[in-house]
RNA sequence: GUGGCUGUAGCUCAGUUGGUUAGAGCGCCUGGUUGUGGCCCAGGAGGUCGCCGGUUCGAACCCGGUCAGCCACCCCA
């Protein structure tokens, strides 16, 4: 690897990228405190137990994903694959009443090991929500309408949202015995990790892609079908606010998601813009365990991937255009005019607002600097040499028209004013 | 972790029956007279041909390894 380059999976985000980036966190930040969630900022890296417990230590995240290291007290820390668990801690620390919820969203970097591909990285990043503290299935509908919301405002178009139930844990034995009798006799006839999965994860057959294995997952028994009547008219109720508040939605029995605690509630959110990793969000509900033998917390929430969101509006050709460098220019000729040109530049970013002042210090030829002055897109050069220095004014040039005017020093800021308009 | 494709100047890429000082376009710098941009013209800088090793009189080109990128699997955001 070149000396330079950032490590696998990692990259450099320059603007105007990042424009995009901010435009992604401003619109999150917009919509996510018009349904009374309100900003909160974990640390990158917690215990790492803090997602064994949270994640479910049989998860492929936890065993084979995780960044762990041991810091200089010999404590196991993990920079944080997903950000559910450290928001789960955070929220739990500071306590929550009963009877009190806690609505949050985060954004930041998230860390998995995995083998880079389109629209997977090591060092990713989230958008996501948490409602904690609640147990109503109009909560659910109402999170996966806010997250379509989100996508509306940003422009993205096209995606589909996929939902599905996971049910109660009291409706797995059941459900799992049910997925165990129908598949054992089809296992011969499947791929090798649904072999595998059989006795370990018998809910993964139900969205293997290979071929095969999906032809028998389609005639599976159907989960909700085998759900009890609490599981079944809770999955009723989210199916109905949604219909309620006109977000789309297509059921799909075959849905599982990969983190242990979800209950209830499964949906991911993807688009055609993105290739293989298809998922721009994935949530549902959660009821996680806390340490010290407290009452289990329970609540919904999603993530979406930055990157992901990124690729979708590029897709649909929404990106940031650039910046011009310089909407000013500050030209000086000769060693005498460089340090006017530096208090030139200093005052106008004072007097002409949110214009982009920029002084060329190089000492080159006019030439050069002019020059660069039209690589920089301003829209005003202002030359000062020594006759300028002895007569107290600026040479003027507009750089779209090729006129030029010398101006006292005591007029510029008027003038640049009356030239652009948004000084 | 597995597989496929790829790796030549800042960028996009040429460059095979292996043979002298490795090319183009764009970009960059300088100049086309003394303080004037964009167009045009001329000149110039810039590359250990990802890295290491092997085959050969000789390798960017063949072979092996390695690193990296992209894509797919897997998993997920």
């Amino acid at each position: 690897m070149a000396a330079n380059e950032p490590l696998p999976g990692t990259a450099d985000i320059w603007e105007p990228e990042t424009l995009d980036w901010i435009e992604l966190e401003n619109n999150a930040r917009d919509v996510f405190h018009r349904y009374s969630y309100s900003e909160l900022r974990t640390p990158i890296f917690e215990r790492t137990d803090v997602f064994v417990r949270n994640l479910g230590n049989e998860t492929d995240v936890v065993q084979k994903e995780m960044y762990s290291f041991n810091d200089r007290g010999g404590r196991s820390l993990t920079l944080r694959p997903e950000g559910t668990a450290g928001v789960i801690r955070a929220i739990a620390f500071r306590g929550l009443e009963q009877g009190d919820e806690a609505r949050v969203f985060y954004f930041g970097p998230m860390f998995r090991g995995e083998r880079p591909a389109a629209g997977r990285r090591r060092q990713f990043h989230q958008i996501g929500v948490e409602a904690v503290g609640n147990d109503s299935p109009w909560m659910d509908a109402e999170c996966i309408a806010m997250l379509t919301q989100y996508l509306d405002q940003l422009g993205i178009s096209g995606s589909r949202v996929m939902l599905n139930t996971r049910g109660l844990p009291a409706d797995r034995p059941k459900i799992s015995a049910a997925l165990v009798e129908y598949f054992t006799p089809h296992a011969p006839a499947m791929c090798e990790d649904c072999q595998r999965r059989l006795s370990t994860n018998v809910w993964r057959m139900l969205d293997c892609k290979n071929p095969a294995c999906h032809d028998i997952a389609l005639k599976a028994p159907n989960i909700v079908d085998l759900l009890g009547d609490e599981s079944r008219s809770f999955f009723t109720r989210v199916c109905q606010g949604l219909k309620d508040l006109g977000v789309s939605y297509e059921l799909a029995p075959r849905l599982v998601r990969g983190l242990d605690y979800y209950i209830h509630t499964v949906f991911e959110v993807t688009h055609p813009g993105l290739g293989a990793q298809d998922a721009l969000a994935g949530g549902g509900r959660y009821r996680i365990e806390l340490p010290g033998g407290k009452k289990a917390v329970e609540g919904i929430g999603f993530a979406a991937g930055m990157e992901r969101l990124l690729m979708a509006r590029a897709s649909l050709g929404l990106q940031a255009q650039p910046n011009t460098e310089a909407d000013v220019m500050i030209l000086s000729l000769g060693d005498q005019a460089l340090l006017p040109g530096l208090q030139l530049a200093q005052q106008l970013r004072l007097d002409c607002g949110s214009l982009r002042i920029k002084a060329d210090f190089s000492g080159r030829s006019l030439k050069a600097q002019l020059r660069g002055a039209n690589k920089a897109g301003a829209k005003v050069a202002l030359i000062r040499g020594d006759d300028e220095l002895a007569q107290g004014c600026v040479l003027c040039r507009d750089m779209t028209s090729s006129e030029q005017a010398s101006v006292p020093l005591a007029d510029l800021a008027a003038w640049l004013r009356d030239k652009l308009p948004t000084a």
